[in-house]
DNA sequence: ATAAATAATGAACTTCATGTTGTTTATTTA
DNA sequence: TAAATAAACAACATGAAGTTCATTATTTAT
């Protein structure tokens, strides 16, 4: 038996997230009351304190929804490869780029321009780290790295959130599974050759 | 003549900034009042609004002061060069890291952690676009790009902000020219001939 | 169908930070 | 030493946050 089972409190919540998300984008987190949410979602400022602590009790729960739908989209992802193998990058970027366009409208109030949520950029990394370092165990007879690790996954998921962030900026141009190999090109071989320019030294 | 050769304007200019980048790192931007700021430094609530209008106002002159800083810092690296080479690439990045290391603590709080500004990030990304943008003239019976302009410059200055926060954040465990040439290196070449890993397709 | 439980409303209230105004005191510059 | 300016001090208006409580509406269980 659920708990909440009951209509009001699903349209009352409903109704808030898709108020805050509107508001976010039309004025950005910062600037937005509670008035301004009870407003835009017709139900009394009261109700809102009903469901949720605060603001930035609501921008949480909101993020942690959004993020478990990710997490839930790259955990299939295989990981018994390299993580710093170029299929292993392809698949994660795929199915993150998937997992995005689906729910573009989220991402591009939290990620795009002044509506920003830095936070949330910050939970996409942590999740994209700790993917992509999923199995990862050195102590196998490898060379060791002539770089450190640490600098390489943050040189990934930087770059990875880079082009993440221009893709949803400029509408997704490239199907998803185009910027994926694009981008796995480029961080694997580097941008000269990726682009086609000719290298000098 | 300078109008502000007051010393008790320069005295107490000085008191709040320093009060509000204390105050950042301890509690982050947005927990700080006025009053935080004047207590710490000081001086008298009111005596913040002769020189401030309000919070804002204050970190955006305070960006813009560390900014223009910056900018004169990297004004003088060469820009005949293709925008996409090795050497330019590793000039404008030393210039940049050295820059940080002698103000080291500013962009401690800009950057790190929880205090993150991140318009400030948004500001210092926008500064190193138009530099590596700076004197690119596709025209001129180059073969064309490969892959978009835009992304190659989006992810270029990501995967750059995150080897400097990565460096800033791990105490500058590298001199600021070894940082510039293995990044250069990873970027040009792609990361596993950068780190030493064998490619598998 | 009706009663009990729960959700939402509406009003009143406290608290707190903001930003402003006006007066007084201290310090600097001419 | 006088005029100008900065800082301090006090008082005030405003607006949002968050709480409390009584009332109304709606849902669920009997």
């Amino acid at each position: 038996m659920d708990k909440k089972t009951d209509l009001r409190v699903l349209r009352t919540k409903q109704s808030i997230r898709k108020a805050f998300f509107e508001l976010i984008q039309e004025k950005g987190y910062e600037a937005i009351t509670i008035q301004d949410i009870a407003d835009r979602a017709m139900i009394n400022r009261n109700t809102f304190y009903l469901h949720y602590q605060n603001k930035p009790d609501l921008l949480d729960i909101c993020m942690e929804e959004l993020l478990s739908e990710l997490k839930k989209a790259i955990v299939l992802c295989p990981i018994h490869m390299n993580p710093f193998s170029i299929s292993r990058l392809e698949t994660v970027m795929q199915a993150i780029l998937d997992h995005i366009s689906g729910n573009i409208s989220f991402y591009y109030a939290m990620l795009i321009d002044e509506n920003r949520i830095y936070p949330f950029r910050a939970k996409m990394e942590k999740i994209m780290k700790d993917k992509l370092n999923e199995g990862w165990n050195p102590a196998q007879g490898d060379p060791p790295l002539a770089i450190s690790k640490d600098l390489l996954l943050e040189y990934l998921v930087s770059s990875f959130m880079g082009v993440i962030v221009w893709w949803i900026k400029n509408e997704m141009p490239l199907p998803a599974g185009e910027v994926a190999s694009q981008f796995s090109n480029i961080v694997a071989y580097g941008h000269w050759k990726a682009a086609g320019i000719a290298i000098e030294e």
